[in-house]
DNA sequence: CTGAAAGCGCTTACAG
DNA sequence: CTGAAAGCGCTTACAG
């Protein structure tokens, strides 16, 4: 299924030696300028690609990204993850192998047989930005956390900004002139959450205003967010709804119809997440924070190539995006 | 990062040779059952693997599958059908190496990088049940399409039963006692389009009814699902839905809102493709057909891992499931 | 600047 | 039943 010809029949085929060829098609010895275009313009007739199999056993580049998810038929998170990481090793020559796991799965042996393949390094991304315990057996100066973070382990990481998600959403509520916000959350103990709801805060009271947070027991679904909304909205005057997911904002939506209340209208709404097949379906269109997914992989995948030179441990805050839809009422 | 030992270390510490180390573990020669037992157990002890790029490339056999892939990061779909294949993969000793494209790119250089890999077989997965161009450069007989089908070259393909998913609908509905039924499509011309509406047909003309259809220019969205039932609703008495997808079954939730209209009481719905971020959200929940991404991607590998010895060009249909949740009343 | 040779870690005829 | 040897397709010292 690729092309017939080896390195041998592009050197007889250009009158040199395989030794020659390999230095004019790597770049890495000294070939004459002549040579070096006559073994180029052979292997280009005879389309020729060096087999990776035979490189990376003689060099120790493999030229594969080993990419370990969680939950990658849950969510299109993990597939905007995956996209991004793929891209970036396909501008660098390397190819990605995958492997899913269950969440926490510390043991699965699918990592060993990744590592059997001798990858060059490993992406290991979780499905929402959390505290993770990796596998023993991932070297720590080749594996790039992504969503993630191993308080026991020093590793690079790529997460959100979750503060600035949430200081984001805060600004564009009181850009619209609303004062009296909540934002509906969940109890859980993870980054998203205190950084989204740190982000929230300190942007109301550095406007002078009391911010209101209302707390479900999670997961954030559909329902929590109905629950978290309607004691939001029995607890005292409100303009706008900060949910901590797009689930969550749906929950909001639904509480709201359920009360005779019309979206922007009566009532605000901001989400996080940018999940097409909820944000773009509700009606309104649902206003949210995107979490910088695809970006999240690129730069895992660029981390994970600078490694050998420069570990390090240093973790990478990406920033969300704004989309604006039509979920956010612009007060008077 | 990866155990250290080669099969030389095994081989040493056993005393024999490399041959008999290589025998006892693939068992593939013949030695005596002393030996392997011994053999076995030091190559366990060491932590031996043997290298797969090294077996790779004096078998043959890569132990590699290439996975193609359209729009992963859109929809959950082609995580799943990943999630399939690569457990099935994993299952019978092989990787994934994973590429992906966008619609109809035939020549992505990405694909060419995948081949130089030269993995044992390609699974092509699109993100919808359609018809599509395969590159070229894919072997017909080492290539298996998932969701799709290529009219112009004959390889195996796998599918969901587009017609089954159809008349599972209409019978669900007909056991509710519904009558006054109809299908809110999109003019798409595609298998899963065709499919579902003639099973929807058939099984309504069987009982004696008259099978209404609504069709509105795709693709399936939701503001699709909105204008379809709108028209439905308009075109005579309804009691019951069936959405093309999701989406449009959200819709329809949606424009029966509007109207005043209860789901399931005054309007029941099925939709299909069980899209857990849009079926479980919805208020009540939406009995859907699932679509068996899982499957699908599973059954590629199996065929692919037949396909040294039995080419084929059958396509496979897979069954969809009907998950009940919330949205069809039982009448009477 | 060019090439003969060794060797990456295995598997597979082949001989014993 | 066991092992020495060739070789998969390259890269990389090393010598010329």
């Amino acid at each position: 299924m690729a092309g017939k010809e080896g390195i041998r029949a592009v050197a007889a085929r250009a009158g040199v030696s395989i030794t020659t060829v390999s230095h004019a098609l790597s770049g890495r010895g000294q070939v004459s300028a002549t040579t070096r275009e006559k073994v180029r313009r052979v292997a280009d007739e005879l389309g020729y690609r060096p087999d990776p199999l035979a490189r990376a056993m003689r060099s120790d580049r493999r030229a594969v990204l080993g990419f370990v998810s969680e939950e990658i038929a849950t969510t299109p998170y993990a597939g905007s993850i995956l996209l991004g990481a793929q891209e970036a090793a396909s501008e660098r020559g390397s190819m990605l192998m995958i492997v899913n796991v269950a969440r926490d799965a510390v043991d699965d042996p699918q990592i060993d047989a990744l590592l059997a393949h001798q990858v060059d390094a490993v992406i290991f991304a979780s499905a929402s930005n959390r505290v993770v315990t990796t596998p023993a057996r991932l070297d720590p100066t080749r594996t790039v956390l992504v969503d993630s973070r191993d308080p026991l382990r020093p590793m690079p990481s790529v997460m959100p900004d979750e503060y600035g998600i949430g200081a984001t959403a805060a600004r564009r509520l009181l850009a619209g002139g609303h004062r009296d916000v909540v934002h509906v959350t969940v109890d859980e103990d993870a980054p998203a959450v205190h950084g989204r709801e740190r982000g929230f805060r300190e942007v109301l009271t550095a406007a002078g205003l009391a911010p209101r947070v209302v707390t479900v027991p999670g997961p954030g679904t559909t329902a929590a967010g109905r629950r978290a909304t309607a004691e939001a909205l029995e607890g005292g005057p409100v303009t706008a709804v900060f949910a901590f997911n797009d689930q969550m904002a749906m929950g909001t939506y639904q509480e709201a119809a359920r009360r005779g209340l019309v979206v922007p209208d009566d009532l605000s709404v901001v989400g996080v997440d940018d999940l097409q097949l909820v944000a773009e379906a509700l009606l309104p269109g649902l206003t949210t924070i995107a979490l910088p997914h695809e970006e999240m992989g690129r730069r895992a995948v660029e981390i994970a190539f600078g490694l050998p030179e420069a570990p390090t441990t240093e973790v990478a805050q990406l920033p969300g995006r704004l989309v604006e839809r039509g979920s956010v009422a612009d007060l008077a």
